[in-house]
DNA sequence: AATGTCATGTAACTAGTTACATGATTTA
DNA sequence: TAAATCATGTAACTAGTTACATGACATT
């Protein structure tokens, strides 16, 4: 079972959408809100190397629009069931702790490649671990709150309100899951 | 000018507050709200090596109550310089799209490193970059929200909101500043 | 005697950073 | 001809991951 970086299953995802070239990938992350990945070349074409390394992708030759010849990467059987095995693995307690930009990509990926059934799955639980996470949050703010700084205090409490809103979203973003609603794209 | 990693200014970060050895900054890590940090001993040890390797902490051997023998760090007035050279960095375009965890990690540290009135300033600009990029990304989303998977759209919503709501707080945190409060810890 | 907690550290591996190199084609 | 855009790639460096090693003392 192969491992990969954020980045790799970015690239995976992309690839799933539709076949691209690394030259086209690195305009994602600078064009789009994607923008937290680095576009830089040395990140994205080590990557897409490793990734068909493991079989998960293969790019072709092209000859493109006049420049120079580019490769075009599409995702293989492999790539889709890796991709599938990193969408359906449990949402966890550090997966929160550690930060929701794992976890929020993953959901972007979801109903594509899983389908919106699974979706719905996976919200439930991540808005069960963050109602589980929020009040050891404010046990610790209260707990704290005489002794820090205002500053501190104040970035504690803008990380609670994170929190806080992710819960509020995640249980309304189920609402548009349930059965009903034509929630096929 | 030396360079450091996020790890590296949060350690810092925490030794301006006192002197503790390797295995405390462990623990605040796995117990506090700084969770976001890896506890992992092959983390922070070498990363201290490193600021100690800079002359920003300098460790002392101590006997311990019983155990084994701890290293006290505590930060040297070149480490506090150099605190402060992170801490009074602008607020770019790109902290803002990278992700937010390092600016609030900067802003926690701010009223006990360059005090109050800076802290007022960080907000102002933060809240400017903040304001500058929502409507970026609002325009991204209005273009492509027809062609967007559901879970595709409601990931980036629910980022928008994150953005949407750091904004808010930076605002109403501002006038925590304002003179007329008292705004000393 | 075995396990747990305090406490520090290293080694092998992985992946990302910045910067550079290359090269074709188009536009100013 | 200089610069911009398309397009791919490498090299040196940095830092983080997991896993292991060590060792003292305390508890069961």
């Amino acid at each position: 079972m192969e491992t990969n970086s954020l980045l790799g299953y970015a690239l995976l995802g992309l690839l799933h959408q539709h076949a691209m070239s690394g030259y086209d990938l690195r305009k994602i992350f600078t064009t789009t809100a994607m923008g937290s990945f680095s576009d830089s070349p040395g990140a994205i074409y080590p990557a897409l190397k490793r990734l068909e390394g493991q079989g998960l992708i293969r790019g072709t030759e092209e000859a493109s629009t006049g420049q120079r010849k580019r490769r075009v990467f599409k995702i293989t059987r492999e790539g889709l069931a890796e991709l599938k095995r990193w969408l359906t693995g449990p949402v966890t307690r550090n997966d929160i702790i550690r930060g929701l930009g794992t976890l929020m990509l993953r959901f972007a990926f979801m109903d594509q490649v899983t389908g919106p059934g699974h979706s719905a799955d996976f919200l439930r639980c991540f808005a069960e671990q963050i109602a589980a996470y929020l009040p050891e949050l404010e046990r610790f703010l209260e707990a704290n709150r005489a002794k820090m700084p205002l500053s501190a205090r104040l970035a504690l409490e803008s990380g609670i309100q994170e929190y806080a809103l992710r819960l509020k979203w995640a249980r309304t973003a189920i609402t548009q899951y349930e059965p009903g609603k034509r929630n096929r794209v």
